[in-house]
DNA sequence: AAGTAACA
DNA sequence: ACGG
C-alpha cells in the first residue's frame, strides 16, 4: 500500500512518535531463555505493550523500565487502523520498532494476541526496508517487498499468521529519517467484549 | 528462535 | 544448523 501517508502526515506522525518515545524510552528487547538482544529497539503506545525478555514474550500495561503506563496511541495511527483494519474494536497495542542500518528482524509470526480475527496494521516511517513474508508455516517460500516511508500493510485474514521479517534497511533511502526506520504495528490484543444486550 | 553463524 |  504505497504512500498511504503523505509527507505532511509522515512528519506529523513522526513528531507524535518522538513524543511517545520521550515519555516511554526505547528499550532493547531480549530473547527468551538466552537473553540475546534484538538488533531493533522498541517501545509501545496503548493500553498494552509487547515486551520480550529472558522470561518470554508478553503484553503488559506498563513500561518495563519506568513502570509507567504506555502513552496513548497517536490519533493518526488510530485513523490508519480504522481505515485499513476493518475491525470493529479499537487496537490496544501500538508496537514501535526502531531499526538502524544494522538492524534486522528474523522471520516470525505475530501470535501473542488472543483474537486472530483482528488484523495487524503496519505503518513505515523513514528508511526503506526489504520486508519478507511467507506462509503461515515455517520453511515455506517467502516473497520480498520494499516498504518505504508512508507505506502501510495489513496482515489480516489468511495472512494474519504469515511469517514475516525485515531482511535489511536501505542506506540513504529517506529524507525523513537518516538511515533509520520506525515501524508501527497496531494490534488488538484481548478478545473484545460481547456486544451489550439492551434490557 | 522476533536469536546468530556459515554455507552456496 | 544450532539449541532454547
Amino acid at each position: 500500500m504505497p504512500f498511504y501517508l503523505d509527507e505532511a502526515e509522515q512528519r506529523a506522525l513522526l513528531g507524535l512518535i518522538e513524543a511517545a518515545i520521550a515519555a516511554a524510552p526505547l528499550f532493547q528487547p531480549r530473547m527468551p531463555r538466552t537473553g540475546k538482544p534484538f538488533s531493533v529497539k522498541m517501545t509501545n503506545c496503548g493500553t498494552l505493550g509487547w515486551v520480550s525478555d529472558q522470561r518470554g514474550y508478553r503484553y503488559q500495561p506498563a513500561h518495563p523500565a519506568t513502570g509507567r503506563p504506555w502513552p496513548p496511541i497517536p490519533p493518526l495511527a488510530l485513523q490508519a487502523w480504522n481505515e485499513l483494519g476493518r475491525y470493529p474494536h479499537p487496537p490496544e497495542a501500538c508496537l514501535v520498532n526502531v531499526y538502524g542500518l544494522a538492524a534486522r528482524m528474523g522471520l516470525h509470526q505475530d501470535r501473542d494476541e488472543e483474537d486472530f480475527a483482528a488484523p495487524v496494521v503496519s505503518l513505515s516511517l523513514g528508511s526503506t526496508c526489504i520486508f519478507r513474508f511467507g506462509a503461515a508455516t515455517r520453511g515455506g517460500k517467502t516473497q520480498s517487498l520494499e516498504l518505504a516511508s508512508g507505506d502501510a500493510i495489513v496482515l489480516g485474514g489468511a495472512a494474519r499468521l504469515a511469517y514475516h521479517g525485515v531482511a535489511r534497511i536501505l542506506p540513504g533511502s529517506s529524507n525523513l529519517l537518516a538511515d533509520r526506520r520506525i515501524n508501527l504495528t497496531l494490534r488488538r490484543v484481548t478478545m473484545p467484549p460481547r456486544a451489550a444486550i439492551d434490557a
